[in-house]
RNA sequence: GCCCGGGUGGUGGAAUUGGCAGACACGACGGACUCAAAAUCCGUUGCUUUCGCGAGCGUGCGGGUUCAAGUCCCGCCCCGGGCACCA
């Protein structure tokens, strides 16, 4: 104590010792560098560089509690972001206490778009800038008390780390995808398949005949990372190609609000869509929340069907095939739909327009070729937003009709852009009495509407989708839909017309990027231009220094050039890939910031590993549950805004490892909460802008007004946009870390936004205040605790507060476990006497968890050996938490009536007895006939009459 | 349109299995202490009614099941999020 700050009362009559915000930052600045010192976080691992105290290991459970890794911005916190990493420490350092080895710890997404941006307007190459938010925002998480294992943080951009970025990328490159075993094999397996004879290639060709050039272009095209020639979103403002999944639903960046253009260009893909299936299949193992696995189900977008072929007529070797989910519907198929741009419309289309072609059908044009044309022309200066805004139906007839199989019906086909080309086949059957899009379209056109299904009764719609008999379907008639489908399917195959399929409409995912501050691609191009993989030997590729890194600013029509390109000496190298030394070219792309945070979990285990990614042995200790196999992340708390993106690719990654034997678990993350954002009051002028909401004055009627003028309130996420950050500073200053961490967690459930009200957070620190002066002297600073046993009522609330808080935290519910603390110490503060160590003892360890600073400095005041963070969670005594009587609420006829206190074993009989002797209820009974009584035993009695 | 959440006092929220609705906190009001203020401590605080005891009403709305419904069932309304011409 003797290093507190001399603050002795002058005028003031504040002690010297009470709890308030100077005091809590003498506080917590001396613990947080006594804890660094002694590595009080540090987690031993079973073996390797980090396995100290293999002791540690052994004789205890493991839990590896995760938080969502932050991009280094260099904006700084405010108290939104720390609520889910306020979260995962108490979690953390409550299971540490309840006897778990914890891995808890930290780590930077640092490349990416931001960075560059920064350093383009600075001028600043971007890992000076990233290193800088980097120190700057472990400063402030070490302020606020948050225990990592400092040892095993990482940054992406840490050549220790993105080697194994690259190394991983290797072994995905060096993979295919075996569907008969539905898992990841290496590509020596493939070749070794071809070799034998035991495969055949899939797109026909003979092995044995194949040069060497053509036999490794077929081998690339089974890789898992693939070089495509395909339509990619071009963001000439960003300078760089999208993944779908960046877009956003009015077809712009997500990042910026840039407009984007499709073309297509060669970009590395990787093969996540082998993966469909089991990404669906096992979100089933996971303790994920509904609607996380509903939007990842969603975007996965599985669904069967069949595919069916139709002749054309005109042309005898073509065939349109079509994905359908309805094919119990086929005699209901009055005319065939293709997108725009499929390739077989410029092979199909007529010549002219057969006598007779009504005129709506042409789109005005004098023949078919002329009406493509226009139609597409049309078409592509839709934007999306248009097609979704607009679902008018628009089209032209190309002249030629195609062939029913089933009934040898000829019907006319279409281009129209509500059929789309990047889903099915691009090519549909419609049919229109059971599809409401065909419907309109029918309308539109004058086409037939023929009903294969019999409508319910009181049906006035128009498509109908629902269950019923088939009617107008020759054999399929008077079956249900799911009968129908299958002998509809069973006939297509018997007869060579179409098979039974599955469609997804999750994508390949476009892997490259045409950006600077990212990992460069372990791969070189040989003078066939076929890309080869560089030795694991030579990794990593390390990331040249560039100061003209900036991207150009480029215009719609050009070439997407990568940076890496400027750097000469760089681009082009001299390698031995065993054939002999040879000059090659490297890959300029960069991998999309997706890629460092896909494995970062694994690394946390094995940071300083530089013969593995990560140790077996290690691996299985964290991520291992021999439970079910699963394994897995115990606890990964995060956004929602990661829903799809970072989880579905982390997941892909890891059952590929997982295929190779890298890992020992079919998933990454077995448990995942998404927690709330902190909203607070936003307000804008009268022209909509945002003003500073520190600065609005609130008036007497509850008006608000800056600058004297009036403006509006609404809530939304804080943040610079909405100018109502408040910044943990702040709250230092004006109460300390301990009050800020509890104040958020007593907000409300973890994963429930709650708006931020600063002038509650006075509540937190009067709590802390009081648990203060109930243990300590304010004027002396002195323990006022005495070794006194406690007062039997006060014993008994201790241990259900010590059971009720362990139940909520466990589950997370820190908002009322603080509450039940709260209870506790408010017996305290009416008390007159002074606290007794039995109680004073349990209550530092409960809430060392949520206010780790004060609970030291308490512990050391009560005597408490060593750090409160790592003695054990106190342990309720079970006899304690039942009381030998009882009060009971007593209802007449469901209404609360009176309240009797019996022993808690007593019988109904004397329940009932105690129940009617309450003068109350005699009156509400009122001599009436008692028809029936329940008692519920320790929870109501119920009288009916 | 489809798929997820959610709707409880002036405010944030609590009620783990159908069993006392409103724990805990903020705010407000009253009191003690003080020359005074701050801080602290004590008390009141869902609405209506009553001097009081008490009574009536009350968890978005309308029905239902039950001795008993915030909780279960049916039908709606509103708010937030996601997806969306996906065949």
């Amino acid at each position: 104590m003797s290093e507190m700050p001399n603050r002795e009362s002058d005028e003031s009559e504040i002690p010297s010792h009470r709890y308030d915000a100077a005091l809590a930052d003498s506080i917590e600045t001396r613990w947080q560098s006594r804890w660094l010192a002694d590595g009080t976080y540090q987690a031993p691992n079973p073996s390797g560089s980090l396995s100290d105290d293999p002791m540690n290991v052994a004789d205890r459970p493991k839990l590896f509690v995760m938080d969502m890794f932050p991009y280094p911005s260099g904006a700084g916190l405010h108290v939104g972001h720390p609520l889910g990493y306020i979260s995962t420490d108490v979690y953390s350092r409550f299971k540490r206490m309840a006897g778990y080895n914890v891995l808890h710890t930290m780590g930077f997404d640092a490349f990416g778009l931001p960075a560059e941006e920064h350093a383009r307007q600075t001028g600043e190459h971007p890992r000076v800038n990233t290193e800088q938010n980097i120190a700057n925002m472990r400063r402030q998480m070490s302020r606020l008390g948050l225990g990592y294992d400092e040892r095993r943080s990482i940054s992406t951009t840490d050549e220790d780390y993105y080697r194994w970025t690259q190394w991983i990328f290797l072994q995905i490159f060096d993979s295919w995808f075996d569907p008969e075993q539905n898992r990841a094999r290496h590509i020596d397996d493939l070749v070794a398949e071809f070799d034998s004879g035991e495969r055949l290639p899939t797109d026909g060709t003979v092995w044995a005949d194949l040069d060497e050039t053509s036999r490794r272009a077929l081998v690339q095209s089974y890789r898992l990372a693939y070089v495509d020639d395909a339509p990619v979103n071009w963001c000439p403002a960003l300078g760089t190609v999208l993944a779908n999944e960046e877009i956003t639903t009015d077809g712009r960046s997500e990042r910026g609000n840039h407009p984007v253009y499709r073309r297509p260009l060669k970009q590395w893909m990787m093969r996540i869509t082998a993966y469909a299936d089991r990404l669906l299949d096992d979100l089933d193992l996971l303790d994920w929340t509904g609607s996380i696995k509903a939007m990842q189900r969603h975007w996965i977008g599985r669904s069967e069907g069949a595919h069916v072929d139709f002749a054309v007529v005109g042309f005898e070797e073509e065939s349109i095939r079509v994905f359908t989910t309805r094919p119990d519907t086929l005699f209901g198929a009055t005319y065939m739909v293709l997108a725009p741009e499929h390739p077989m419309v410029d092979r199909i289309m007529a010549a002219e327009w057969l006598d007779g072609t009504p005129v709506e059908w042409t789109g005005g044009e004098p023949n078919p070729a002329d009406a493509v044309a226009a139609y597409r022309a049309k078409a592509a200066q839709k934007t999306d937003l248009d097609r979704q805004e607009n679902k008018d139906k628009t089209g032209v007839y190309i002249g030629t009709d195609a062939l029913v199989a089933v009934d040898g019906r000829k019907i006319p086909v279409f281009i129209s852009d509500y059929v789309l080309m990047g889903y099915g086949t691009g090519a549909i059957m419609a049919v229109p009495g059971q599809d409401e899009r065909d419907w309109d379209f029918a309308e539109q056109f004058g086409l037939d509407i023929v009903r294969t299904v019999q409508p319910s009764d009181g049906f006035d719609g128009k498509a109908f989708l629902g269950d019923g008999p088939a009617i107008n379907s020759g054999f399929l008639d008077g079956f249900g839909v799911d009968d129908a489908k299958r002998i509809m399917i069973e006939w297509l195959t018997a007869n060579g017309h179409g098979e039974g399929t599955v469609t997804y409409k999750l994508r390949d995912w476009l892997f490259s990027r045409q950006r600077y501050w990212g990992e460069p691609f372990p791969i070189v191009y040989d003078e066939d231009g076929m890309p080869r993989a560089v030795p694991e030997s030579k990794l990593p590729v390390v990331l040249p220094e560039l100061m003209d890194w900036a991207p150009r600013q480029l215009d719609k029509d050009s070439e997407p050039e990568p940076p890496l390109g400027r750097v000469d000496e760089w681009r082009d190298v001299e390698l031995d890939l065993g054939d002999g030394p040879r000059t090659y070219r490297r890959e300029l792309n960069t991998m999309p910031q997706w890629a460092g945070s896909c494995w970062y979990y694994l690394r946390y285990l094995d940071p300083a590993n530089d013969e593995k990614l990560v140790d077996p042995d290690v691996e299985r200790y964290w991520m291992g549950d021999p439970a079910d196999g699963v394994g897995g992340v115990d606890l990964y708390v995060g956004g929602i805004e990661h829903a799809v993106l970072h989880l579905l690719y982390s997941r892909f990654w890891h059952k590929v490892l997982f295929d190779l034997g890298h890992v020992s678990g079919r998933e990454p993350f077995k448990r995942l909460i998404n927690q709330g954002y902190i909203l607070a009051a936003a307000f804008q002028d009268e022209r909509g802008v945002y003003v500073p909401a520190d600065e609005i004055e609130t008036s007497d009627d509850k008006k608000f007004t800056y600058e004297g003028r009036p403006v509006s309130r609404s809530f939304g996420k804080m943040g610079k946009s909405l100018k109502n950050s408040v910044t943990p500073d702040d709250m230092y200053v004006t109460y300390g870390a301990d009050t800020l961490r509890l104040y958020e967690m007593s907000m409300g459930p973890i994963d429930q936004d709650r708006p931020w009200e600063t002038r509650s957070v006075v509540g937190s620190q009067r709590l802390l205040q009081r648990v203060w002066r109930n243990l300590v002297d304010e004027a002396t600073g002195d323990s006022t605790v005495v070794d006194a046993p406690a007062p039997d009522a006060l014993r008994r609330l201790l241990h259900r507060t010590i059971e009720g808080v362990s139940a909520d935290m466990n589950a997370l519910r820190f908002n009322t476990a603080i509450a039940k603390i709260t209870e506790l110490n408010n017996e305290l503060t009416k008390s007159p006497d002074p606290t007794p160590l039995e109680v004073a003892d349990p209550l530092v360890r409960m809430i060392s968890p949520l206010v780790p600073h004060i609970a030291e400095e308490l512990w050391l005041s009560i005597g408490g050996a060593g750090s409160v963070t790592q003695v054990d969670f106190p342990s309720a005594d079970p006899e304690l938490l039942v009381d030998d009587t009882v009060e009971l609420p007593v209802q007449v006829n469901g209404k609360v009536r009176a309240r009797i206190v019996v022993a808690t074993d007593a019988s109904d009989d004397v329940v009932i007895t105690a129940a009617l002797a309450e003068e109350n209820v005699a009156a509400h009974v009122a001599g009436r006939e008692l028809r029936k009584s329940i008692v519920v035993p320790g929870r109501m009695v119920n009288l009916v009459i």
